[in-house]
DNA sequence: CCTTTAAGTTGTACTATACAACCGAACCCG
DNA sequence: CGGGTTCGGTTGTATAGTACAACTTAAAGG
């Protein structure tokens, strides 16, 4: 029954689709923090701390964006810098307490959108499209290794 | 066993990955379309035709924003305006046959990568896979309609 | 008719991004 | 150990996508 071109094409048309919307989307949640800044802040508390160059070889940007987003954040007070021990070149960024709680407002504020949006998915279907959301991203990685650029 | 908030959590953080490599991934896969100038292209064809106003409307995009998208893709002679016949005000955009050659290509290049990626996933999962982004994007799409601005 | 509304364009500004050139520190080989 | 090489980061420059506001022209409607 299931027509595997049709759902290929079905999945390739939802995910332009939201990928499309999502930026937009992001700002109206909360437009004190870009989907950018967000995932950035995120990571950094995620990770206690990286450096710019980790942040960078992590979401495949430059280092110039990541230097401008950090500075940025840096201007907003919801970062700093630390001299890293062991290496006088670089910098470990960490999040401010400021930051931290800018991030888990903007946090919270997602966490809600989505509960909303998907109150009404049973705890199997949830689980299942997180699982499948898993996979397919976790696909995406790998084929990126392989990519020449950026 | 499924735990909800998890699933949740999971769902969001993937969502939001892919949203920040969907455009980069996409000038790579075919930099001759942008992710925009190609839906907008999918749109016209899939519509057969339709005004500025409504491919803003469709994409929650400013006015100003379709019509330079637009003057591009005319630019590059994918798409021709046709006066309304109804509205001297308005201008019907199709697709020209260079357009349609072009998309079909791109259209192709992203099946393939799609297939690709997920050539892994048995039907079953794609069919739902499929199935859970329908549905998550339909109920973006009901919050939209409530949002106030753009 | 004359006001209001609708379709589109243009001016302006901002953000995210990339690439290239650069700086300075650290690393490493001979 | 010293000088070339690599690495982390910043800055200059350019581009794309986007929004908002002001404007133009045409339709619509009392």
């Amino acid at each position: 029954m299931p027509d595997r071109d049709a759902s290929l094409e079905t999945i390739q048309r939802e995910l332009t689709a939201f990928a499309r919307r999502a930026r937009a989307a992001a700002a109206r949640l909360h437009p004190e923090l870009s989907l950018v800044s967000y995932t950035l802040l995120a990571h950094l508390e995620e990770q206690g701390g990286c450096r710019a160059t980790d942040l960078a070889a992590h979401y495949l940007l430059d280092k110039s964006t990541v230097s401008r987003q950090i500075a940025g954040l840096e201007r907003l007070g919801f970062v700093e810098r630390r001299p890293a021990p062991e290496d006088q070149r670089a910098q470990v960024l960490h999040l401010t307490a400021r930051g931290a709680d800018t991030l888990a407002q903007v946090a919270a504020n997602r966490r809600d959108a989505f509960r909303e949006r998907l109150g009404d998915w049973d705890d199997a279907d949830l689980d299942r499209f997180a699982g499948y959301l898993l996979r397919y991203n976790a696909s995406n990685r790998t084929l990126i290794q392989h990519a020449p650029q950026n």
